[in-house]
DNA sequence: CGAGAGAATCTTAACATGAAGATACTTTTT
DNA sequence: AAAAAGTATCTTCATGTTAAGATTCTCTCG
């Protein structure tokens, strides 16, 4: 059994940087790797039916959406895509005969998505195969409680950090927040910033 | 203050498959979305200094290496991409010269990467922006027994995952674990079982 | 009431990223 | 020497993002 990669991590800045406090890594770095492994482990799950992962969940939000008919505009949130991104998956999903466009009854810019017969016979499939797996795995590493406690940890951190929370947003500056859009955005400043960076 | 999108996401399929336990969700949904809040909110830290966090956590870990002078091999588990992905990022920071492919003394066929001067510069500024802003994040969401159970559930979880764990293998057959290789392999006969799945 | 400015929704086009697969190179082994 | 093994690199493909555009809706002001 080697070392977990995140804790040698965390030894090697103790080592370099004592005076740095890296406990956090212990948390957001095993987030981000979890996410990693935990998608890879679904779209092998998944592509027993011949599905990726982001197909599954936009066929699953179409199902869960109470009259079955959501606009693309409706399911930019749950899915965390860009509209233009959204429209490349309803393409492909449309291609492969399990999603319909229709449009919209009342309101002439938006459209509608429907599931295809062929969508709903796979769809409560595949859910059924992948929540099951979902538990199995979790299951498999943790006890009911050490997962419940997990859920409500896991829970308050994302609300927190997404800005779901109500209590004192006034005491201090919130840790500073940007939309996707405005990383996306600063991302291209880059170049010019490292100049600046390396010369200030 | 609007509802979580994972708790609306439970209780809608609560609502349409009550024969399912989509308790899992509350685990696996919610890492996948803080994996990207994070990001995002790293991107954002991060682009003040003209750095990516893939190009950020390249870097670190070469500073990290004890001689520093890490092969790319090397790399390649504590950064969790391919060969190429690999080699296109020190191509990218090279261009940007914060780091040199050097040849290797003893083998040849190696490389070692080296941080140059200006490398050398920005790893530490960046690396204390950025462990800070970690615990500003998490400091503002989670107490710190919280913050330490969180990390314990994570760290068996992950380790679960990965299989890197000793106890009782033989028990039941494990979760079905594939590479990320294989996963990706596999996503390409989609279009050939999805007949298979509708007709069977 | 109705014209027109501005917002909302979806699509298209150009570009960036990351992975798989093929190829080429270097050292070791026979 | 020549084959074998292990890497790095190159090319191609799939997917996602940004920016720009087309259409339709909404709301305000004359």
């Amino acid at each position: 059994m080697k070392k977990a990669a995140v804790d040698l991590m965390i030894e090697h800045w103790s080592r370099e940087r004592p005076d740095l406090d890296v406990s956090s890594l212990a948390v957001l770095a095993r987030i981000s790797r979890l996410a990693r492994v935990a998608e890879e482990n679904a779209e092998a799950q998944l592509s027993e039916f011949g599905l990726s992962e982001v197909e599954f969940l936009l066929l699953a939000a179409v199902r869960t959406t109470p009259e079955q008919h959501p606009s693309p505009r409706d399911l930019l949130d749950s899915l965390m895509v860009t509209s233009s991104g959204l429209t490349n998956r309803i393409d492909r999903l449309e291609r492969q005969g399990l999603v319909r466009r229709a449009s919209h009854p009342s309101d002439r810019r938006g459209i509608r998505i429907e599931l295809t017969d062929d969508g709903q016979k796979i769809v409560d499939r595949v859910t059924t195969a992948y929540v099951e797996n979902q538990n199995r795995v979790l299951d498999g590493a943790l006890l009911p409680e050490e997962r419940e406690t997990l859920a409500r940890l896991l829970r308050k951190l994302l609300a927190s950090l997404t800005g779901n929370e109500a209590p004192d947003e006034d005491e201090r500056p919130p840790t500073p927040r940007r939309s996707g859009r405005d990383a996306r955005r600063l991302r291209s400043r880059r170049a010019t910033r490292l100049k600046r960076v390396l010369t200030g």
